[in-house]
DNA sequence: CATGAATGAGTCTTCATTCAT
DNA sequence: AATGAATGAAGACTCATTCAT
């Protein structure tokens, strides 16, 4: 069936791009992208070397392309499994526990938005909106002004909640990854949660 | 007179040290540890690069050197000077703003807790008391957990509030120094301060 | 007609053959045959990259019968449009400015010939026969032969004529690529032929 | 002796400079600077890889010093030499036997002015002064003029004939190099000074 | 101790060439 | 014949580290 060979293709380079993409990120995460060499990738993903350039610039171009990759998949991928809770604060607490099943699920990810999110600053300054850590306090934020507007918390400042949310989370995961996964992520994260309720609980 | 060579010697030989010593943080904080060379620190501490081996023993063993450096001059000091606040909850804002503080007047050491701090693997695995961000973690609930016994606080997980402040306190850093310092760290303090007060306040 | 389909096909190779050599030739020329790359040729002969190994075994393959194709259309074309000049020198003179011309109206082979056909030693020791430089010295010191022979010239060594002349050419061309244009070639002309005139006119 | 170290030293770094230098310009006339190597370079000079590093920028920078060195030790040379040449013609034919020592002498030297020294345009462009071909028509010029000036022969371009003793020598070095020294180069100046003599001389 | 020239392993990147489609 | 993705050898350049002075 000739009609197939065209999608065929297409998905044969594309599939090659997405091979790339997953190879990076795990290699970069694991190693570090400093570290990390292109021929690291490259054999992780099973191909020649030269090939990564057929599908990137530039090593660089390879470690943004990874950020884009994650946060459009991942990140968004989380924010929008929360989108039917209707209770804000909810909403919010399902966030972490998703972003924390994704960090048990897969660490290198986790690695890549604890460490190199924050690294390369390359990365942060062309591209501030493809930034995991900005994304999440965006959205922290938004969900934060809605349920204060709603009258389901009290007045408090959104960014100072969102900064305690992400950054928790943020450095909970990283405490995680360092520490040989010691911690019971789950158990902290419902501790975090009592806090913070009570922390913007209206006033009985 | 011999008899004072010997001191001045040492004073000398300690100058040395800790002149490069100051130099590899500064260094290693604007260019990070990964791109900034040897050469870059000798150049900065106006010595000649092959004196740098003199004092250490490798590059990485001069990073090692700056994060005990850091810990134990900006981190020990900013908890040493919160150590007559008697109220325990009040010593942790103090301490926040300690953090703040130093931030403001030398940002590249803020830098070295934000990335590098978690950035090099080697370091955090091999000397697990020298993270900034893990001796953060301890003083803060160490000073939770007294206050917790000494009924200042409701009982809660010190472990999880110490990950909210240190958490927040971190990304808010970071935030600052990616945010090409846009943000008003204080007024930020004070909001989280509010919300993390009410958190944990005894109910009335 | 499958009977026009024969000549349409080979004309059709014959055409793209041509299409290759002619962008090979510019694309050669601009950047030199080093910094040029085989898909440099192939974009600009708007053909996919292997289809230029389908005419031609290698880039060198390539470069030698772009030497060719010029040699056997640019040179030999000047050459052949002097032949009706009876008067020796006259020829030679013509030749000159028939050169001129070239160069003028396509740089590019100017460049060539200036700077690829001494670069390339591989092909200048595999094919002493296809130099354009040498083409050009045969050609003078031939008609000047001639010209000594019909007693039009005093007798002088044709080589060294050959060499004047066709060394000359070869410099200004060089110049007026290098130096920007800036040369006024055709009043050169006039002063070289004015020297070499009166160097090889009988003795009234 | 420590009062000997200094100078030593400074010679030691002066010798592994031109060392360098010397190497440098040997293999790239040999193979031509595309496809001569830094390795190439290193292996010649009997030093690591790394070490043209500490004394060139780069590889460019390593052919522009090429350049100069040649032109500020061979071609002024050259011209210097013919300094006491009282006749101005007879100090160009002086010239001329000069450039042909020096090419039967250091052939590599030879195809850098009649190879790399067209080639490189970078070097051109950016180095007008320094490209032996445009020294020597400098020379050419000058003294062609004084030539005139004095009425030691008859008035023609200045320019013309320079770029014909120029081109001629040129081509000749050129030819010798590929023709693999078959030619008498000798007899050929000798026969092209002929022809030049005739062409500028006095009208009796 | 101090110096900085020398080293060479390690990396990114390019590009001629191949080959399955 | 035509295509262009895939390949991997090759080469410029960097930089931590050593060591003779």
């Amino acid at each position: 069936m000739p009609r197939n060979n065209v999608p065929l293709r297409k998905a044969g380079r594309q599939n090659k791009r997405e091979l790339l993409l997953n190879a990076a990120i795990e290699v970069f995460a694991r190693k570090g992208s400093n570290q990390a060499t292109i021929a690291d990738v490259a054999k992780k993903a099973r191909v020649a070397l030269g090939t990564v350039y057929v599908y990137f610039d530039s090593k660089d171009d390879l470690l943004q392309h990874c950020m884009k990759e994650i946060i459009e998949t991942e990140i968004n991928g989380i924010i929008n499994r929360t989108a039917e809770v209707s209770n804000h604060m909810d909403r919010l607490y399902e966030f972490f526990m998703h972003h924390v099943a994704l960090v048990k699920e897969k660490p290198y990810i986790a690695r890549f938005i604890a460490v190199e999110a924050r690294q390369n600053e390359n990365f942060i300054r062309r591209n501030p909106g493809y930034n995991p850590l900005l994304k999440y306090l965006d959205f922290v934020k938004e969900v934060t002004t809605s349920a204060i507007q709603e009258n389901q918390i009290k007045t408090i400042d959104a960014e100072a909640l969102a900064l305690l949310l992400v950054g928790s989370m943020d450095i909970v995961l990283w405490n995680w990854l360092a520490g040989e996964n010691e911690m019971d992520i789950d158990t902290i994260g419902q501790r975090i949660r009592q806090i913070l309720h009570a922390g913007v609980a209206l006033v009985s």
